[in-house]
DNA sequence: TATGCAGATGCAAGGGGTTGCAATTGCCAA
DNA sequence: TTGGCAATTGCAACCCCTTGCATCTGCATA
C-alpha cells in the first residue's frame, strides 16, 4: 500500500469500484503502524461513518489480500491481524509460555524456501509468518 | 497415543479424570486413520452416547494438545484438524490455487529449527506445520 | 447530464470454536 | 461402602469470521 494513493489507482485500474467504505478501510489499514486487527479498523472507520459494516472491513481486506497489498498473520490469539505488505515482509517468533513475540528476519526462511522449491517443486508463500515455541527465557 | 491404553495410563498418573466421554473420544481419535475434525469425532461418538457436548470434544483435543499427545494442524480450510502425535510428526503442503495438499518431510524443516535456536535462542515446536504456497503444477 | 447495471454494501443468519456457570460425577480417603 | 470435593460436563451465550440475499450505487456509456 505504501500511501493510500497508490493503492487506490491499483484497484481503480483493476476495475474495482472505489466506494467511500472502500477509500476509508484503506486508510485505517494505512495509517496503522504495525498489525491491525478487523475489529480496530472497524471501530476506527465508524467513528467517521457509523454506518460501516464488519463484513465490508472483512471482504475489502479480502480484496486487498488477493491484490498482494496485505498480509494476515495469526499470532494465536484468536484474533487475524492485517499488515501494509510494502512496510516489509517480516515473520514472528510467538512464545507460548509468557506470550512475548520476537520480530524474525525474513533471510531465515530463505533455505527453507530454496529447499521446498528443489524436493518438492513447492513455491511457498512465506510472506508473514508466525512459528510457535518457547523463547530463549521461557524454555 | 498410540493405544488408547497408554493415553489412559498417562491421563490417570497425571490426575485427570476417566470419565465416559473422555474415554470415547480418546478412542475416536486414535481410531482415526488421518487428521480428523472436532465436528467428526463429535458425531462418531454421538452414536453411542447422544448425550455428549460439543464443547467436552474441544475441551478433551485441547487437554490432549497439552499433554502432547495429539498435534492440531490448520488446512485453511476453516476447520482445525487433529492427529495422534505417535504416528510421527509431518508436515503439509497447500496449494492454495488447486487446493492439493503435499506431504512434507520433517527433515526439511531441522535446518529452520536450528538457525532459530541459534540465532534467537527460540526453541520452535514445529509439530505438525501447514505452508502455503503454489505446487508444481499451479506455479 | 441522465441511465443502466455489475459490483459493492448492509443485514441477518450461520459456522467453527470458546467460556462462565451451575449441576454432576470420578475418585480418594475414611 | 460411603461421603466429600474438586475436576468435569452440559448448557447457553458469546466471539470472530463468512455468506446469501435484497438493496443500493460507482461509474461507463450514451
Amino acid at each position: 500500500m505504501v500511501k493510500t494513493g497508490e493503492t487506490v489507482k491499483k484497484l481503480s485500474r483493476k476495475g474495482y469500484r472505489l466506494t467511500p467504505q472502500r477509500l476509508m478501510i484503506l486508510e485505517a489499514v494505512d495509517g496503522a503502524d504495525d498489525h491491525i486487527s478487523a475489529e480496530e479498523i472497524y471501530a476506527q472507520v465508524c467513528d467517521q461513518y457509523p454506518n460501516l459494516n464488519i463484513s465490508t472491513v472483512y471482504r475489502t481486506l479480502e480484496l486487498l489480500k488477493e491484490l498482494e497489498l496485505v498480509t494476515e498473520t495469526d499470532l494465536g490469539d484468536g484474533r487475524v491481524r492485517y499488515h501494509n505488505i510494502k512496510k516489509g515482509h517480516h515473520h514472528h517468533l510467538v512464545c507460548h509460555r509468557c506470550g512475548n513475540i520476537i520480530d524474525m528476519d525474513e533471510a531465515v526462511l530463505s533455505p527453507l524456501k530454496a529447499a521446498l522449491l528443489m524436493q518438492y517443486g513447492f513455491n511457498a508463500e512465506l510472506r508473514h509468518l508466525a512459528i510457535f515455541g518457547l523463547c530463549k527465557e521461557c524454555k
